[in-house]
DNA sequence: TTGAAAGCGGTACCAT
DNA sequence: ATGGTACCGCTTTCAA
């Protein structure tokens, strides 16, 4: 047969031009041959992959994982494959993962790991590839990003601790250099300032990583210079859990002695000990998000840079209540 | 410059049939014009794409995003990059994800999801992929697999329970279609019959999933229809955590009235109330050695069928305790 | 050790 | 609506 023919009908989207019947012999016979186009000698023609590449810097993260499995949801839907990257600083050969998924010709690039400050961005713009930013927005906003709006974030927890009557509230924040940790930080800071409550450096401390044990050992840290505190905002539900701890070492129990409030809802939450309030945040629609921006960007590479920003939502449970009466 | 030449000088492997000045000064030239050899054209022409494809029925799941996240770590450190699919059976298109992949000629597969008896594998298996199976087995051992003993898990469990006293122990058991639900309950009855204890039917319901949905479900009808019992073993972590939702419902308390075990010992069901005791089990460590396997067998496709059997680890916290004394 | 030529399997473009 | 042709960019084989 014709190669030419058979390539159309194969492809739904230009089978109109190519007679009814043509096209069912053509089906009819791929079919019995078991024949499938081969996608690499595609690409290599038509210069598009259907390759979409998200580097996380952890696939097994809980915020991660779901925004990984919104993304491939709606990508494998419109017909691209998703290639997974973690890239650990310890490993070798990683010198540029970015590199080697555009050496692999990617129609685009999700990134869920950028720093507040990165040349990443910029090199992937320069290499004219589709760039997604997904839990992460960079200082100058050059590409399109998906983020939680961290500062209503706070608003919505800080708001929650004074309407129960806390006055004296700390914030446990992220590191500084992820733009969760500092937007964050700075909804705090700007949702005491509005209640006239302005936060202070010392009720305020940076765990070193987005970790239970970061938490834990800042915690410990906060909790000591500020003993009379009612209440602490986390910036993450890690973080939170790992207040529980040092509260648990500390002898003072929560919610009686100390609210807590995390940031996330990360499964499970809901059955430690005690229930986590936190801020809700459904990474899967973000990945879904994530996917639908991506794909326009690839559709049309010079349209406009947007953002999305998904709205978080307060989850009561039973690690906040108001704060014991003075004696 | 000579095409031959240049290709020769940029793959470490046969570098060495290129004269070293040579090869500096390719090097450095590429390095100048920011060359990078394009992929697709490579695998168009080797027939190797070095991409490998996972799929896995949750890539969200937090017994799979270790696995695919130790996978990932093992492929790309020797150059291979991981498409991760999650076929959600409603969705258009999923027709055929295998096919798809094998059309992108990835040069191996792993089957995270496949049922105890599967076509899939066959299929990989006519289509000459190299397919490595993880977390699941086949009841025919066809292809290489890497799994916990989940035997020898559930022997842990029901020893650790028999040590504390416990005489009466229920099975939560998990899908029988699954290869860790129907081995697990089969460890399970061996283990009790073992010590004289051998189980009736009564002493055993079937989840709908492993989900705590599921096991709340289940753990209500077993629980209901068998009040003395004094443990329960679960087929894993979210099935225990339905236990524990159904016991509250109940009003009857973990673990004074009854031991709850799990499996899997999976993020943070040690801060849970009660904090689980389990059987640990490396999904992380499965992860890497699949990648192991399917490298060898990507490299020698006619090499030994292996079947990797990682050994489980009974992890105790404050869910299991011995039986109350009958009164 | 290096150069030359021939494809890998499709798709895009042009001709009919 | 269909057929013909060139060619995507590399690797492989063979020749020098």
């Amino acid at each position: 047969m014709h190669p030419s023919t058979v390539s159309r009908a194969l492809d739904p989207a230009r089978r109109g031009r190519i007679g009814e019947p043509v096209v069912r012999r053509i089906l009819e016979a791929a079919e019995r041959l078991g024949y499938h186009p081969d996608t690499v000698a595609a690409s290599l023609r038509s210069g598009r992959s259907n390759l979409v590449g998200i580097i996380v810097p952890d696939i097994a993260n809980p915020v991660f994982s779901p925004i990984i499995s919104g993304l491939e949801s709606v990508l494998s839907e419109r017909g691209y494959a998703l290639i997974v990257a973690d890239p650990q600083p310890q490993r070798s050969g990683d010198s540029d993962i970015i590199q080697r998924l555009v050496a692999r010709r990617v129609d685009g690039l999700v990134l869920a790991n950028v720093a507040l400050h990165d040349d990443t961005v910029e090199r992937c713009v320069s290499w004219q590839v589709p760039v997604v930013l997904v839990n992460r927005a960079e200082a100058e906003a050059r590409v399109p990003s998906v983020v939680s709006d961290d500062v209503a974030g706070m608003r919505l927890a800080v708001a929650h601790l004074l309407e129960l009557g806390h006055r004296h509230i700390l914030h446990l924040a992220g590191p500084q250099t992820i733009s969760t940790g500092s937007l964050r930080r700075r909804g705090f800071v700007e949702a005491m300032s509005a209640a006239g409550l302005a936060p202070v450096d010392d009720d305020i401390e940076e765990a070193e990583a987005f970790t239970r044990t970061g938490g834990h050992a800042a915690a410990l840290r906060l909790l000591a210079r500020r003993p009379q505190a009612t209440a602490v905002v986390a910036a993450n539900d890690l973080l939170a859990l790992g207040v529980y701890e040092a509260l648990r070492e500390m002898g003072r129990r929560c919610p009686e002695d100390l609210s807590v409030i995390g940031h996330n809802d990360m499964p499970l939450v809901d059955l430690v000990d005690p229930p986590l309030s936190t801020i809700r945040i459904s990474h899967r629609e973000m990945g879904e998000q994530t996917g639908e921006l991506l794909l326009k960007l690839i559709k049309d590479v010079h349209g406009e840079v947007s953002h999305v920003v998904t709205a978080p939502l307060l989850v009561v449970r039973r690690s906040t209540q108001p704060p014991p009466v003075p004696r």
